[in-house]
RNA sequence: CGGGGUGUGGCGCAGCUUGGUAGCGCGCUCCGUUCGGGACGGAGAGGUCCCCGGUUCAAAUCCGGGCACCCCGACCA
């Protein structure tokens, strides 16, 4: 058995941390290999993982961080079931999504798995919330999520069950709203920095959440499944799936009076093209064929530009691609010489990206093997315009503020203003001032601990292991005891662990017996504690003690006498820089 | 859901092409020597070769079907 503890600080000796030498197979993302190296996670299956005690006390300082800042802002902690009656989800339309693990009990009442909370805790607004009086709340719980994921990955990074803090606001009008998602980024841009992370607050689609207004808030990691397209300085910063900016125009030269037919034998592409005419990509239009519910779509964007899903289909809705003999049929040519020109809008639906309202382009003839050059929108066809295009690398942001650059992120959080997209269909409602009966206006806002845990891994890492931000790290300091528990310096080490936690400090003392120095210091790398102390044969009788500094090995040595108050100063060194 | 890959002691892998008594490294147990950056020697334990079916005298290996996991894409608060 493990000695009593402590207060937060640990012997080693009889835990269980499962540590492992090397990476794990089918481990891709540094995270995902470190978090299972360093004994924090194992996994039970595809998108289940479970949290071992030394990494539980990772998430737990998380969540920490968040209820402190939660409470601070005055939202209050509840708890919700994770099991849900599925009538309330067909209230909101939500039931049935994909994604929705459905079950049943044994009276045949279908029931859901919580993928989160809205539906839920409006219920309940709607029962408890009827004057103005009771308004403003906020309520947040950190609760499990269950998400049946097409495609879990990346270890922890992106799972079918998980915690997550979800808060959620009421408030009487808009300006109460805007009050409450204040104080939420607020309070989330506290949580993130005393997790030590990098972090942008980026705008966001509203998603499956619905809703007027949402951003995210994003950590820089080569894992992530995001992008973020941000101009110098972060002035501007937005999920690409809405980002827009400024395409340079290219030299278009003078239009012709009418457009041109030329033969391009076997050009397919756009690459093809701008090589066989000569021209800039940007001087090319691109034609894509989808189908939406209520029929054919024509997308055209520039030859640089790819149509961007989300955009597109914030326009047309659910939509797929168009197949082959469906284009043959409306264009009466083969992908690869399609355009607008001549294409009659009332079969098919013909949206232009905003960038084509300048210039005149090559496009398809809808003739195999045949373009038009001087291509003008208005003139010579016309379309619905909108910004349907991805976003480039080095184009400029619209606020001016420089060019812009496409950063991988991992979704660490996210805030919604939610308006009355729950509150309506689950009649959560109050009696203003007048006595008048007004619809609750809510907003949503969840945090993923274990990916913000994730996401420092990411960020913070070297060849030995993980280099913990000291507002998360399992333990604050790490004692590498060489040698007997018993012996004198176990004595020492002991007394040091003390000190230290008395001090206020997590120390983790590994005093495991019959292991050699060297492995005990790889494993001390492995989990990265801010501070490592060794204490050996050498530390006794007279010192000096050796403090190491995980993230830049800096190594210090220390008097015997005074040296829990010397770490603890090295420390505070660590914590507030 | 489309494409690709992988399933063999706890972990990482070889063996499969060409069917014939299941191997390597690490880890684990015991003994000895070691002991401030994953030591060395010796002796051991541990495997329904993912599952089901077929072919064959004989299947980890060949054939058919299924399942699981990973990666890319689609999708995703």
């Amino acid at each position: 058995m493990p000695a009593a503890p402590y207060r937060g600080s640990w012997r080693l000796q009889g835990r269980f941390w499962p540590t492992v030498r090397d990476d794990p197979a089918d481990a891709e993302a540094i995270s995902h290999k470190l978090s299972v190296r360093a004994g924090l996670v194992r996994q039970l299956a595809a998108g289940l993982y479970t949290v071992t005690p030394i990494g539980l006390r990772v998430i737990q300082r998380v969540e920490a961080i968040i209820r402190e800042e939660m409470n601070r802002i005055g939202a209050q902690e509840l708890l919700m079931p994770v099991m849900h009656p599925a009538e309330i989800w067909e209230a909101t339309g939500r039931y049935g999504l994909a994604e929705q693990f459905r079950l049943e009990d044994r009276g045949g009442r279908k029931m859901v798995l919580g993928m989160t909370h809205e539906e839920i805790v409006t219920w309940h607004a709607a029962r408890e919330m009827r004057s103005y009086r009771d308004l403003p709340q906020s309520w947040y719980q950190i609760q499990t999520k269950l998400r049946d994921e097409p495609r879990p990955k990346s270890g922890m990074l992106r799972v079918r069950e998980f915690t997550m803090k979800d808060s959620y606001s009421f408030d009487a009008d808009e300006a109460g709203l805007e009050r409450s998602y204040e104080a939420h980024s607020d309070a989330y841009a506290r949580i993130f920095d005393r997790s030590g992370l990098v972090w942008y607050r980026v705008e966001s689609d509203v998603g499956m959440m619905g809703g007027s207004g949402a951003h995210e808030y994003m950590a820089p990691s080569s894992a992530g499944e995001d992008v973020v397209a941000r101009s110098p300085g972060g002035s501007y910063a937005a999920n690409v799936e809405l980002a827009v900016s400024v395409a340079a125009d290219p030299e278009f030269g003078e239009a012709p009076d009418a457009p041109g037919e030329f033969a391009t034998p076997g050009i397919g592409s756009i690459d093809e093209l701008a090589e066989f005419t000569g021209l800039a990509p940007a001087c090319l239009a691109k034609s894509v064929v989808l189908v939406s519910d209520s029929g054919p779509v024509l997308a055209i964007v520039r030859g640089e530009h790819q149509v961007h899903e989300k955009k597109i289909a914030h326009l047309i809705g659910a939509h797929r691609a168009a197949h082959p003999e469906e284009i043959r049929e409306w264009f009466g040519a083969d992908p690869g010489s399609l355009g607008p020109v001549g294409i009659d809008a009332g079969t098919v639906r013909i949206i232009a990206d905003s960038t084509l309202q300048t210039g005149h382009y090559v496009t398809g003839a809808n003739r195999d093997g045949f373009h038009l050059r001087g291509v003008v929108l208005g003139r010579d066809f016309q379309a619905e315009t909108a910004d349907i295009r991805t976003v480039l690398e080095g184009e400029h942001a619209v606020d001016g503020s420089g060019p812009i650059e496409l950063v991988p992120v991992i979704e660490i959080g996210n805030i919604f203003k939610l308006g009355t997209k729950y509150s309506e269909p689950l009649d959560a409602r109050y009696l203003d001032e007048n006595g008048q009966e007004q619809v609750i206006i809510m907003g949503s806002y969840g945090i993923g601990p274990a990916r913000v845990a994730m996401a420092a891994i990411e960020q913070g890492h070297d060849d030995d292991g993980i280099v913990w931000p000291t507002g998360i790290a399992p333990f604050d300091v790490h004692i590498v005891l060489i040698g007997d528990p018993d012996s004198e310096q176990g004595a020492f080490a002991e007394a040091l662990l003390g000190e230290l936690s008395d001090l206020g400090l997590e120390v983790l003392l590994d005093d495991r017996p019959g292991l050699r120095p060297g492995e005990k210091f790889v494993e001390a790398d492995l989990l990265g504690c801010p501070l490592r102390v060794t204490v050996g044969k050498r530390t006794l009788p007279d010192g000096p003690l050796e403090v190491q500094v995980r993230r830049t090995r800096e190594k210090s040595e220390i008097a015997l006498e005074g040296a829990a108050e010397q770490i603890r100063s090295l420390w505070l060194g660590l914590a507030g820089g």
